[in-house]
RNA sequence: GUACCCGUAGUUCAGCUGGAUAGAAUUCACGACUCCGACUCGUGCGGUCGCGCGUUCGAAUCGCGCCGGGUACACCA
């Protein structure tokens, strides 16, 4: 429901504005009692002349109420609109009746493509709480782009290229045991790789052997690629069990290795276009115009290198689907490479570049330090998921002895727990790692939005259906009129998550949702004998179980029934 | 050295396309509820919004300069 375009219009006749500009000017007071719109008269005092308070207290009076406002106050140079409560009850059930639990679905994504490369696991690394960031974000930013319309398409861009891969293989054929991998599988392979690097400290020469298995993988070895092929898959299989676990999914899994092929005509195609030039025996493109240090494109030996791996993929992903945007949910730390590869793009003659987009986030590091694969100091993340999962077991065990499926709640619980905290703040910040902080399930919490899920779930359930109709007088108070205020929100909430390719609004939101719900939950008292009122508190409590386990879907956290 | 990002209650964070007394959560201290399902609700304590100057009727929010922290800057990805 959009009251506000409305009442700019009344506004706009008059003040004698224009409606845009009276709509900018309209905002919300920062405390309820003060009203659910205002006006703010100041940049009128410039052009007309006269103090703000007076020009609020004219306009006040002047201006022609919509049917739902019930009445307007001047408060200093604010004109205050306070909204007919019980239109607003009535119209906004009647939407989210209609909407049922698709509330907040739109279709301006319709037509559009959003590619979003998220996740991005390197190939014999083990899946840490370092790739959660970009997992959560990505799978979030998936599902709500999917939710307003747009045709998302989900690339797990694997990091399965480069010399590490022959020093991997090369380690293999020296201590190598088929068993051991089968066994232990990631690390396995971590173990080995990391053994190659100690052993590589007193010996160079291996350092060359290594070179030597990559150029066979480069060059098709049968051997070579039957190993690597191997790896890739142990790793893959170990990935997609923390996906599932996540509700996590992917449209391809073409990573560095698939753009191989393409690369030669991304050089040609700067070559034509005079953009690639020597300098220091590697060829670059200057960006010197664009304020940018060169990007490199070919090294002196004449290999490529990230970037133009890059700029085959995103010509790869323009070609394939035709995107309207192109993500790349990755640390902060390559803000200047995709800086620079947008820009190379654009310098192509690209004008898509311009619906390329970095959505940086922050790193996770230990209360020690950062966190290093090679040294073993990591975190794993199925190791977090699990202890989260044993935490929620326990208290269910305490809480609630009696619940039916209490492994799948605690699992639900404990995995969303986990998701929840990792897209609670803004996604450019930095996060220390901590056991505590995760598994602290009290406050603003993912346990707690599902509890109040729950709360909404058992009223919906103890509610008995009948056709006696809905009085609305029982949603004036303050408390269900804030309720509603906040369901109406959600939509453009979601608009602005997929804008801002935020997805810690919804996780904001679904807070806010659930405190607003309690306080009304304490305070009124939903099932009573009154039928028709009883029938009015129902709908508010079941449309805020539906927003609330709709939010977290988009989150990709389960909403349990009881908990 | 250069560029980008961050700096708000003890702690973790909102608010930053300028607007009314700067908000949560957490901790601590009280209190309510003990119910429609527990982890619920309320009150209190707690802030030179890193510092300074400027723009503006109005700045946590915009600009400039500092300070502190982080990241990145050519043959890794």
């Amino acid at each position: 429901m959009e009251l506000k375009t409305a009442l700019s219009q009344k506004i706009a006749q008059a003040a004698e504005m224009d409606a845009a500009q009276a709509e900018q000017l309209l905002e919300t007071p920062p405390d309820p009692k003060m009203g659910d719109a205002a006006f703010a008269c100041f940049s009128l005092a410039k052009v007309l002349r006269k103090s703000p308070v007076m020009i609020a207290q004219e306009l006040a009076e002047k201006i022609e109420k919509p049917e739902f406002v019930s009445r307007t106050e001047a408060l200093g140079g604010y004109v205050n609109f306070f909204y007919d409560r019980e239109f607003y009850a009535r119209e906004m059930m009647r939407e989210l009746q209609a909407a049922g639990d698709a509330w907040g679905r739109a279709d301006i994504g319709a037509g559009k493509t959003v590619v979003i490369d998220y996740s991005s696991v390197n190939i014999a690394k083990p899946f840490h709480i370092g790739h959660l960031s970009s997992t959560a974000i990505g799978s979030a930013l998936y599902k709500i782009n999917k939710y307003l319309g747009y045709n998302v398409v989900g690339v797990n861009h694997l990091g399965d290229w480069g010399t590490q891969f022959g020093k991997l293989i090369a380690a293999y054929k020296m201590w190598g045991n088929d068993e051991e991998i089968a066994r232990d599988s990631v690390s396995a392979l971590l173990k080995l790789y990391v053994r190659f690097h100690e052993e590589a400290e007193k010996d160079e020469s291996l350092n060359d052997i290594g070179r030597a298995w990559f150029k066979k993988i480069e060059e098709g070895d049968e051997e070579a690629l039957r190993i690597f092929e191997w790896f890739k898959k142990l790793t893959l299989k170990e990935a997609k069990r923390v996906y599932t676990l996540l509700d996590v999914q992917f449209d391809s899994f073409a990573g560095e290795s698939f753009y191989n092929d393409k690369i030669p005509a991304v050089l040609d195609e700067l070559r034509a276009k005079n953009l690639l030039e020597k300098s220091e025996g590697a060829y670059v493109v200057h960006l010197e115009e664009e304020g940018l240090p060169p990007a490199l494109i070919l090294k002196s030996d004449g290999t490529t290198l990230y970037a133009t791996r890059d700029l085959a993929a995103a010509e790869y992903r323009k070609k394939t689907y035709d995107f309207y945007k192109n993500l790349y949910v990755v640390a902060y730390q390559q803000s200047l490479h995709f800086k620079q590869i947008f820009a190379v793009l654009k310098k192509m003659g690209h004008e898509w570049a311009a619906g390329c987009e970095h959505v940086a986030f922050g790193m996770v590091s230990l209360d020690d330090g950062v966190m290093s694969t090679r040294k073993g100091k990591i975190v794993l993340l199925e190791d977090v998921l699990t202890k989260s999962v044993e935490k929620t077991r326990a208290i269910i065990e305490e809480k609630s002895p009696g619940l039916e499926d209490k492994d799948n709640v605690a699992s639900d619980i404990g995995i969303g727990a986990v998701i929840f905290s990792t897209l609670s703040q803004s996604r450019i910040k930095d996060i220390t790692f901590s056991f505590d902080r995760v598994l602290n399930f009290d406050g603003e919490t993912g346990p707690y939005v599902q509890y109040t899920h729950t709360r909404c779930a058992s009223v919906v359930r103890k509610h008995e259906k009948n056709d006696a109709g809905m009085d609305m007088s029982a949603l004036l108070n303050d408390e269900a009129f804030a309720v509603l205020k906040m369901l109406n929100a959600f939509p453009n909430m979601l608009l602005m998550a997929s804008e801002k390719n935020e997805p810690f609004y919804v996780t904001r939101y679904l807070i806010d949702l659930a405190q607003a719900f309690n306080k009304y939950y304490y305070e009124y008292r939903i099932i009573d004998e009154d039928v028709q009122k009883t029938n009015a508190r129902a709908a508010l409590a079941c449309a805020v179980k539906n927003t609330l386990k709709r939010g977290l879907a988009l989150l990709g956290i389960k909403a349990p029934e009881k908990m």
